[in-house]
DNA sequence: ACCTGAACACCGTTCAAGT
DNA sequence: ACCTGAACACCGTTCAAGT
């Protein structure tokens, strides 16, 4: 009498899109996107590469479907109860740590326009846009300009890290890319080459807060709350 | 006595890198960047697909060529003269119609952190951003704010141009698009849902100088122009 | 110095055949 | 319904051999 019919069969070793998903995101996490593959993805879970197409459609499916697996918990976590601008530094400085934590995400996110979960953060953006008081015909520009933020200098502080690991501690990554910039020719890059010496020493999350305050700077100068009641 | 040594026996068809470049470009335009192939691109040059490594070293450096064969031209024709927000708005909308014309380098200056096209353009973008009495240590938040800005919209875009194209004319389009945002659930998508019926109709150059204009009203909120002298 | 093209070591995806 | 794994149609890259 103790469970009947309760757990319908589930085997142990059955394959789902669930577990699928799973097992890419760590590849993906492991060895980055190239390390992806129906083969290495096939051999992990014991099977052969054409019984992943049962359940996933294609490869670029799965690369939604892990970019949403990953930032579905980052999306409900943060920026409740907050100001707007809070509510935005909080949702920016999430994605910005996923990014961060799976760079894959970040190249994935913005090649598919549509996908899922750009839909997503978008909604989350833009909601306190709009209680911001930006005007009906300016909030898509706005949270544009937000969410392109986010994912560009995401995926550049990512890159960059990927590209300098394992060569010493993070300062001197910086100091690498810095280096670089300060061997530009003078005369055809001034302002790189000015800004290098800047560049050691500085904390990536914080410099990437100050651009989110800086576009929320703008929405403040443009469309200025209103006083009193 | 006309002409001894003059041009150095440069057959029609030799191959150079200069050459390989510039078929590569017609070939991305033409298939985008799946479509670029070392096999159809020594067929197009009527050679084998060994004779490109030869003057370039792979895959990913052609396609940084390629970028920096497109973007060069566009570099140094805009933004002369004008005042820094100006040179800002011309630099960025050259770039906007750029990738609108080669969508491809889109996706590769934001795959490649420090490419030459890259730092051209962060240059480019850096200098007006110091003329307009930014501070030293926030000049790269700055410049980064707007570099990404650029490439995101801008590749953002492109992509949604193509995915919709042959379908009807251009307003249609946006059609489709925020077609699919009014079908989004209303409990979970309440703002991408509001702004749909506002999409079509919309020029997307204007919407992409206005995301610029909001950014330059950031950098005159935080750092107001000195007055007088 | 520069080009040729076969060969190597892979890919994503399909599909007959199994259970 | 779901899985297996060989096979198809490709890739980027290398490299001996040519001129």
């Amino acid at each position: 009498m103790a469970g009947k019919t309760r757990t319908p069969a589930r085997r142990e070793d059955a394959l789902s899109r669930e577990r699928i998903v799973d097992a890419a995101v760590v590849m993906l996490d492991a060895t980055g996107e190239s390390g992806l593959t129906f083969r290495a993805l096939s051999a992990e879970l014991k099977t052969g590469p054409g019984a992943i197409y049962w359940h996933v459609a294609n490869k670029s499916e799965l690369l939604v479907a892990a970019t949403g697996a990953v930032l579905a918990p980052v999306m409900v976590a943060e920026g409740e109860g907050a100001t707007p601008q809070e509510a935005i530094r909080a949702t920016a400085l999430a994605v910005f740590d996923a990014i961060d934590r799976h760079p894959w995400i970040g190249s994935e996110l913005s090649r598919t326009p549509g996908s899922p979960p750009l839909l997503q953060l978008f909604e989350r953006i833009g909601r306190p846009v709009q209680a911001l008081g930006v005007p009906v015909v300016a909030q898509f520009a706005v949270a544009s300009a937000l969410v392109n933020y986010i994912l560009g200098v995401g995926g550049q502080n990512a890159a960059t890290t990927r590209a300098y690991e394992g060569e010493a501690t993070r300062p001197e990554f910086l100091g690498t890319v810095a280096g670089r910039w300060a061997q530009l020719d003078p005369a055809r890059f001034p302002f790189l080459r000015s800004i290098a010496s800047q560049l050691p020493g500085h904390d990536d999350r914080v410099v990437f807060l100050d651009g989110v305050d800086l576009i929320l700077a703008g929405i403040a100068g443009l469309w200025p709350p209103a006083t009193g009641d």
